[in-house]
DNA sequence: GCTATTATTGCAACTTATTGCAATAGCACA
DNA sequence: TGTGCTATTGCAATAAGTTGCAATAATAGC
């Protein structure tokens, strides 16, 4: 039995009313396929057209809710435009992505330890910290600074 | 000389380029007028509608991100379906959101001393966390489960 | 005050994401 | 294997937000 198979399988037993559709088989085949990857919607559909088959984006987006809600998958605004998606990893990581140059620099779950304790002590609220974007400003252009408003976001825009 | 034409001009002498114009200046008010609320760029578009300007909405998203760009306004999204838009406060304040009952929780900024630390010294990276918000599980909504993904999430869709 | 420069606005078109609804297709049960 | 129930899909419409571009208007310099 594939991962796959093994994945849609602990769904179904987790919601039995849940139905293992041939869009839901591709869209997580699509993910598995690189594991690592921050998938787009159009990433998504794109990989599950080259197997012949078209999907609306609507159901490609109703999919991925549907993953994200079950912990299979992350959505993280990375400030691209369009918002990414992938498999919960073990450990989860993050990023900081600069506003000026637009790096985007990988950090480890380790630095929201002291944060999830926190909000769980002190409110006794279950962080879901999946996947974090936190935006600011990286050191090289903190050194090499540009105008106020002159920034990525700009850009990006 | 008001708080708004202060401020005003402190935006003028950071860029000498910047150009007062009318929208900006209703645009402000209508922050103003109410600063410690979270306004959508609708509430803003209808506050100016008051004084008899229309503003395109463009116009407004576009006078949003030039406010951010100068720190003046914070843009979160509380998972409404709208962004909302505030005036920087001091200190600045963050939520924690329930994906489940949709509560939203206000939170000292304190909270993120350690991480704000962390960042600076291990990536020497000057992260901008001005309005934040943190997705999770409310202790209500912890001792009362419900199914996995009947979250409030599905409800805001 | 008048004029030239160019930042900003309004408009219309576009992108990303969501939603209501009728049609389709999993799957449980006979 | 066939049948019914209903979760899921595709479609078309909608909402939120962005963008290119021509027209407008704020400001600097005369």
């Amino acid at each position: 039995m594939s991962d796959l198979d093994r994945l849609l399988d602990e769904l179904r037993q987790r919601r039995p009313s849940t139905r293992i559709t041939t869009q839901r088989r591709l869209v997580l085949e699509a993910l598995m396929a690189d594991p690592a990857r921050h998938h787009t919607c159009e990433d998504v559909a794109a990989a599950v057209a080259q197997h012949g088959v078209k999907l609306d984006q609507s159901t490609v987006y109703r999919i991925l809710q549907w993953l994200k809600n079950a912990g299979v998958v992350s959505q993280t605004d990375l400030g691209s435009g369009s918002d990414v998606y992938a498999l919960a990893g073990h450990p989860p990581h993050h990023h900081l992505v600069c506003l000026h140059c637009g790096a985007i620099i990988d950090v480890d779950d380790a630095i929201f330890a002291g944060l999830r304790r926190t909000l769980q002590l002190a409110y006794r609220f279950e962080p879901r910290i999946e996947h974090f974007a936190i935006f600011g400003m990286c050191q090289a252009c903190q050194e090499h600074p540009r105008t106020e408003d002159d920034t990525f976001e700009d850009e990006m825009a």
